[in-house]
DNA sequence: ACGGAGTAGTTAGTACACTAATTGTTAGTG
DNA sequence: CACTAACAATTAGTGTACTAACTACTCCGT
């Protein structure tokens, strides 16, 4: 019994989730652009800086596995983090291979700023918060399966 | 009666919804590379090309729109898809502002080769398709509150 | 002690993605 | 009719993001 309105197209842009997931990605960062710009900040900055203000000093490693980048994404990233003045990089001396990344006093500072960022981004977005919860348990669940 | 464990830190990691987006966006256009790289596409210009398959002719503002994508990043991939030899570009003669985004017989052809994308890429991410459909409805509600 | 395998980061090259400025075209108003 | 405001697309410039190739260092086994 199947009728003509049952049919759905597979290829349809709006049956899509890699487009609602690239779209729902880039808006929601786009929120995030005018509160971070003040601070001198890009959302992948932002990013990083969440990463050492948790657990400062991280390797390149250590942030390519925390953030899933990768270390050729950071490295001029960091770079450029450096040049702001909120990092410093520094290679190991037990393991001159590894870079330890560390905060500066500018860069400690900064998260102070950031504390408000959260509240002002749910603000803007106007959601429950417990549907936000939702969908990070969902997408949580993309990202094991996607990245499995 | 709040207790250690309730407390959540709203700078973690990860509890950003920001960064479950952008890992899980990121992660599931990495399923898609594998199988559009033998096909000479990129996941953007796939997109492009749903949007055309769906309904060609368009012009960048109409793509734009579609795909909430900067008439500025269209521009250029417009230019490789041309290059690649699946897609025309042509001004409109009724408004020379206007760019007329056509279809190559080799662009429609392509179509074929592309139907079996979705339900390879559903295969490889081993995901309900119940739970599929939820996550693109909070995607899409997340869309509207973020572009609101 | 040393030579090769493996590891950590960087560099090069391509392709988005955004903002701001530019070019060319159309349309609206005095 | 002229002229200006609005509009469509492109270009320039910065910053991700990926793959592949490269450098420098460590570790392991003989």
């Amino acid at each position: 019994m199947s009728e003509m309105g049952d049919t759905v197209d597979p290829l349809s842009l709006e049956n899509q989730v890699c487009f609602a997931l690239a779209v729902a990605s880039r808006s929601v960062i786009g929120l995030y652009r005018p509160v971070l710009e003040p601070m001198g900040l890009t959302h992948p900055q932002y990013l990083v800086m969440l990463a050492l203000w948790e657990s400062a000093p991280l390797s390149v490693k250590d942030l390519s596995g925390l953030l899933q980048l990768d270390p050729a994404t950071l490295s001029p990233l960091l770079k450029r983090l450096e040049a702001a003045g909120f990092v410093e990089r520094r290679r190991v001396s037990t393991d001159e291979r590894s870079l330890a990344v560390t905060l500066t006093d500018t860069g400690r500072a900064l998260r102070a700023e950031a504390e408000k960022i959260p509240a002002t981004i749910v603000e803007r977005l106007g959601m429950d918060v417990a549907e936000l919860q939702d969908l990070h348990k969902a997408l949580t669940r993309v990202i094991a399966a996607a990245t499995r």
